[in-house]
DNA sequence: AACCAGGACGTGA
DNA sequence: TCACGTCATGGT
């Protein structure tokens, strides 16, 4: 019940989010705290093509821990030594070019492991063939873990799996909604107990919290200046 | 000049 | 399970 509402409150405050970012697309989406472009505002009909959906992958691996700034200008590193994003033409690349690739991301730290984890998914993508994966088989790759697979799933697939990230912890914590040190399942329960089954609010909901979270809880003590959600403080 | 970023994994209690 | 160290570059 609360934790729709205040889906509807943060709605009301930051708009249509449009996520996830896509280095191609070019809209009317001028942006917002640390983002640069690629945003699509009230359209979900995405991934429109395997390619965006492999970007989708890429990136969710990419943004471990990592600010999107620094993604988007790997995904864009790679944009410019592959001829697109096809899982098939990836993989080209980091056979024949493995320190060309590595180079790439760089910029996204981590880049060591990221590089396997990419190349472990990409091999599990192949195997795929065009099937939807489950949550329990991407667990499984190394280098996705809880809040990749959702994002994955939810961004690149359209699947109903709420994504929680560390901001969602630290708001919802912040408001008593959750003890400080909950399970990534029980609060990811949390949210696909308290909304409508639909991906679009799912993912929605998720950029917004997000979008908020960069606002008010990157400082400790977090939330002290949110001024916006204090009064649905339990 | 610490501290954080749209985490995940391995280890040892 | 759970707490903690490790991975690393770029911002503020």
């Amino acid at each position: 019940m609360t934790i729709e509402k205040i889906y509807n409150v943060l709605l009301e405050k930051y708009s249509y989010q449009g996520w996830w970012p896509l280095i191609h697309y070019k809209g009317n989406n001028s942006r917002k705290t640390g983002a640069i472009n690629g945003y699509h505002p009230k359209d979900y009909d995405f991934p429109k093509d395997e390619e965006e959906r492999f970007e989708i992958i890429l990136g969710s691996i990419l943004v471990q821990n990592t600010s999107w700034t620094s993604v988007e200008k790997a995904l864009l590193n790679i944009d410019k030594i592959t001829i697109d994003f096809k899982p098939k033409n990836i993989l080209k690349i980091l056979e024949n070019d493995f320190d060309s690739f590595k180079e790439a991301v760089r910029c996204t730290g981590y880049y060591n492991q990221k590089v396997n984890y990419i190349y472990n998914v990409l091999d599990f993508y192949m195997d795929l063939n065009g099937e939807v994966p489950t949550r329990k088989e991407l667990l499984k790759v190394k280098g996705v873990g809880n809040e990749t697979a959702d994002s994955i799933l939810l961004y690149g697939y359209k699947q109903e799996e709420f994504v929680v990230d560390a901001y969602t912890k630290r708001i919802f914590s912040f408001l008593g909604h959750v003890k400080e040190k909950n399970s990534y399942l029980k609060m990811k329960k949390l949210f696909e107990d308290g909304l409508p089954v639909d991906y679009k609010v799912y993912q929605e909901y998720h950029a917004l919290i997000v979008e908020h979270g960069k606002k008010y809880y990157i400082n400790k003590p977090y939330g002290r200046n949110d001024d916006l959600l204090k009064d649905f403080k339990l």
